[in-house]
DNA sequence: CGGCTTAGGTGACAATATCACTGAAGGGTG
DNA sequence: CACCCTTCAGTGATATTGTCACCTAAGCCG
């Protein structure tokens, strides 16, 4: 009998028939990937879905003029459906996938995820639901970056690129990624956030230093 | 013999086998629907997958701050995917689909649309394409928002809006939804190309009096 | 004609982006 | 350790874009 037990952490895939799983498992491999690695984009052309058990993936996009912006993020337990719409879609992508984790992913090859598609339901929902899911994704960095106002923007993004620590190992030009600005406008917005008390800075890093009012600025829509 | 005639607007829908093509043309219904009606949106939750067979529909946001702005456009010949993640996200799109021109669809039930994902590899290809050119379309917002300069961005939708007529009904408000700026910032470039001579204008209506340096400044990167 | 609604203009100012630097921190290497 | 060297961060000047407040003009309609 094969492990199906990874399953189990795919909201919407649990519910396949048993078959399904089992086709599922025997077609798929679990692969591991080390940090930093590419896993689509330009140069990088995947054949396989990724499910993620572990770990997470940035995707990002560079523009002509060089600078990049960081569009979402898959977490563990979801599906980089990018890597399908990259095969797909055979005009090339200018946005690219890479690991900030070490990643441990179930990899679904082309063939395998086109019978999972025809066969099962469940499955055409998750995919489908995948989507929807990241072009949701992308309407909000769309409204932040039309309507949002920066430091509401950044005061966000620390709080969940900290998650539960309070320290940051990150760069200004990191953070500028992040937010499709420029370095020099997260330096400025730092240092009154310094002023204020908000965070406190040496090179590299960033420490969290009063959550509530940072909180407090975020949600000031 | 059903009238599969439509079918063959549909790259990558031609290559359905005729029993496949015989199943959706059974299934669906061609309809007819006004200008500016909203095909779906906050409070229009639809049933059916469009299939446009003639006529354009937008697809916008609108912010919490309740500032516009324009995502993309579903032509004749394209299908509009944001329906059927519409039905399968529960979460509400803050994005909505509105009729430009009177439209001509074909209205695919929910129930038809998933046996035909079962049924046909083809029509797979052509709904996760659809998807594919739908997320690089709303990449392509991203980068112009993010990095784009007002005036490169209006001087090509200027272009793209008139298509290959000169004049452009259209007022300075509907304008800045379409690039998520102000009314005033757009008055203001307007003029600028006016005093330039690339354009006039008078009340709800900018001709286009110089296409070239138009065409030059849109593609200045 | 006079009032009403919508389109568009404008100045002042705020926020953000860009440019051109500067210095400072830390990591190697002799 | 001293010396480079690279990367990170700070800063002033300036350009672009967004915001606010208010104004004028055009067209419609009674």
């Amino acid at each position: 009998m094969a492990d199906t037990a990874w399953i189990g952490r795919f909201h919407g895939l649990n519910s396949l028939p048993d078959t399904v799983k089992a086709q599922l498992v025997a077609e798929s491999a679990v692969i591991k990937v080390p940090s930093g690695t590419a896993v689509f984009g330009p140069g990088a052309v995947p054949d396989n879905l990724l499910f993620l058990l572990n770990g997470r993936v940035r995707v990002q996009q560079t523009s002509e003029s060089g600078r990049d912006i960081v569009l979402y993020r898959v977490e563990a337990g979801e599906s980089c459906v990018l890597t399908t719409a990259c095969l797909l879609a055979h005009e090339p992508y200018s946005a690219e996938g890479v690991t900030e984790t070490e990643v441990t992913a179930v990899a679904i090859p082309r063939g395998a995820f086109d019978r999972l598609m025809a066969s099962s339901k469940e499955f055409r929902e998750f995919v489908l639901t995948a989507y929807a899911r990241r072009i949701t994704d992308l309407f909000r960095v769309i409204d932040d970056v039309a309507f949002g106002r920066i430091d509401v923007r950044l005061a966000g993004r620390l709080l969940s690129l900290a998650s539960d620590k309070d320290e940051l190992a990150t760069t200004h030009s990191q953070l500028a990624t992040e937010l499709g600005t420029a370095r020099e406008v997260i330096s400025r917005v730092l240092n009154d956030f310094q002023k204020r008390g908000f965070v406190a800075q040496s090179r590299g890093k960033i420490t969290l230093l009063d959550r509530a009012n940072l909180s407090r600025l975020a949600e000031s829509a």
